[in-house]
DNA sequence: AGCTGATCATTG
DNA sequence: CAATGATCAGCT
């Protein structure tokens, strides 16, 4: 009843393994796994993401670096309607809101982290039981040199105003492709930054997400979905 | 406290 | 009905 998946020993296999996901639904996968699936996703959050990581054979743990280390290989899950359109955003990484001196997009945490993602969509319309939920056909990305500018124009801007002490007011309408939006257990958890002085305050933690519209080009762009 | 995995749920 | 502020679970 525990059969935790060997780590895929190329991008290929990993690629091959997802697909044949391809239209499982996740009680068929996790009854294969003989994983316990919940109710509903209101207490487990992140368990469709957890589930993927097992049968796919990422590492395990909470360790900041790529879930397949060896191929340099991110996993993402990406909820879908229907249509093929995201139903959230896709949190990236904790902001830093400190010790960003130095720091580029070249360099940045969410560059690194979206060097090579293997998307995974799954097709989580509200209606359908989470046992009835069907995974996609998932693909393998990385950013074009297009996709790689919006993604560092929005990520200066932001990093340009918490470096400014502009932190509290960042919008979620800020960025064209990428958001900051609070990341945290709750919105009594508190994070140092900086004011417009210098001063050091305490503030909520914040994290990178993609917009719906980026993600849905993605799909659009890779598997051809209208 | 802060990272991993994200979606929930209320508001505009 | 999309946007965004709030939240849930597990591990280090």
């Amino acid at each position: 009843m525990q059969n935790k998946t060997t780590p895929p020993s190329s991008q290929e296999q990993l690629l091959q393994r997802a697909q044949a996901l391809a239209g499982m639904t996740l009680g068929e996968i996790a009854e294969e796994s003989g994983i316990d699936i919940p109710e509903n996703l209101t207490r487990n959050k992140g368990w469709i993401g957890l589930l993927l990581e097992h049968v796919l054979g990422a590492s395990a743990g909470s360790r900041p670096e790529p879930d397949f280390p060896h191929l340099g290989i991110e996993l993402k899950s990406l909820p879908i309607n229907s249509l093929g359109k995201p139903l959230e955003t896709t949190f990236v990484s904790v902001a830093p809101l400190t010790g960003l001196v130095g720091v580029t997009w070249q360099t940045s945490y969410v560059r690194k982290k979206l060097a090579k993602v293997l998307w995974v969509p799954v097709l989580s319309d509200k209606n359908l039981a989470l046992k009835d939920r069907q995974v996609g056909t998932a693909f393998i990305w990385t950013p074009s040199e297009e996709e790689d500018n919006l993604l560092a124009l929005d990520w200066q801007e932001l990093t340009d105003m918490i470096v400014l002490g502009n932190v509290e007011n960042i919008q979620g309408k800020h960025g064209q492709v990428l958001q900051l939006r609070p990341k945290a257990a709750n919105s009594q958890v508190k994070t140092q930054a900086f004011d417009k002085n210098g001063k050091p305050f305490l503030t909520l933690p914040r994290g990178f997400y993609l917009k719906i519209p980026f993600t849905q080009m993605l799909l659009h762009k890779h598997l051809r979905i209208d």
